[in-house]
DNA sequence: CCCATCATTAAAAAATACTGAAAGTCAGAT
DNA sequence: ATCTGACTTTCAGTATTTTTTAATGATGGG
């Protein structure tokens, strides 16, 4: 998942970028409108957190033009305490929910996943495939019941193959998935990645999950290779 | 004093928290059910005021839930006038006291006041960690029945992360919680005072109870890594 | 048998956490 | 009011872990 948060005042703007990225997302931060607006049209972000008052191009005006734009990102807008009548503007211009400055980061960290679980209602807590299981809220990982320390770059993959078991994914459908969306050309990153996995899930185990395909790439499944 | 307003109604909503932050409170407000509970479980509140009558899960719901996780919010229930018979319920079901729509302000203060200054009930003083024990109420603290000194702020970490064994907390969570500023900028704080604790809690002890999650947060957890 | 593809390993580079000490704060005692 | 000592916070250097690159060895389909 791909956050935005476009927000002058560098201690708000680290504050939240280090707690987001603690919940394991991808956070970008824009120090201004300006720089805001080209981020936003360059990535399709999952969600911005917007600032109103900004120098530059004002937050008012990002929020107007990524409506018009229709991307599909979500807006959390952030306001000054007693811009109230602003609120109602805001909601028309497009914002999907707004948070009142000061607040506290558990209170921006609920909306945030409030409006991220919002697409595809469907998203399960656990994925599993045969022994293997991942909860994605608290992001751990479970083989035949034994906990497993994955990083956040073997978890980010992992989740991937599992969230479409027995389907194989080439390498570039993972790198723009677990990595950002460009990646420098040639590289075996993700073999490698893969090699860690398999020590972690599969060593010690008589059942593989993880299927090399070769010529085209990774597969999680339960059945087993021939 | 942290406090949580769950009450779906935005206009009582934001007449109570306007009117508790005048008071020096620190007031979150969630707007369903839902929010509410991700909200009682992310942080650890010293009051609750929960209105019976929401969308999503249901007031009572969560009333019986926040009790048999035996958190040490107080609760101050709100409910329809003629909801009387419901009453006797709800203080079974857990709730400190209890208040009926529409109420003057004021009222709400005095209950909330005095629900905040009463000596902890004899409820849950007793956080309990492996064999790591923290006594609320006299706030002492022992591991494997030998007393430990804390300061303040040592005993006020140890004991968030007590509150929540098992689960990663990150490090923006806990400058909330325990530092109870807003917006601090990049500061390893938390970090350090860990490394007090770890002095204190975990040296001598072969069993390590404080866990580094890297890129996280901490977590004070019986479970041993693999 | 050849060659493309994959696996494995090592090691450089980057990110993150730990540590010890100095500087700053505050409250109680003199 | 000033001092004192304990507590809190900041800072900077060190250590560790993760991520990435790269080089080498293995494998299997044609």
């Amino acid at each position: 998942m791909r956050l935005l948060i476009i927000e002058d005042e560098k201690k708000v703007a680290d504050f939240i970028a280090r707690g987001l990225r603690a919940e394991r997302f991808a956070v970008d931060v824009a120090r201004d409108g300006m720089a805001g607006w080209e981020m936003v049209s360059a990535v399709n972000y999952d969600l911005v957190v917007l600032d109103l008052m900004l120098p530059g191009i004002s937050g008012t005006e990002i929020l107007r033009r990524l409506r018009c734009r229709g991307g599909n990102a979500a807006i959390l807008v952030l306001t000054a305490r007693d811009a109230t009548n602003d609120k109602v503007e805001n909601f028309e211009a497009g914002a999907d929910d707004y948070l009142t400055k000061p607040f506290a980061f558990a209170e921006l960290l609920v909306r945030v996943k409030a409006l991220l679980r919002r697409p595809p209602p469907t998203r399960n807590h656990v994925l599993r495939v045969a022994d293997l299981e991942l909860d994605r809220l608290t992001q751990q990982v479970r083989r035949a019941g034994k906990r497993i320390e994955l990083t956040a770059k073997e978890y980010s993959l992992l989740e991937y193959l599992a969230a479409h078991p027995g389907r194989v994914l080439s390498r570039t459908m993972i790198i723009e998935h677990v990595w950002d969306e460009s990646f420098e050309g040639l590289t075996n990153i993700v073999d490698v990645y893969v090699r860690h996995l398999r020590v972690k899930v599969d060593e010690g185990h008589s059942k593989k999950l993880l299927r090399t395909v070769r010529g085209v790439g990774y597969c999680l499944s339960e059945e087993e290779a021939t």
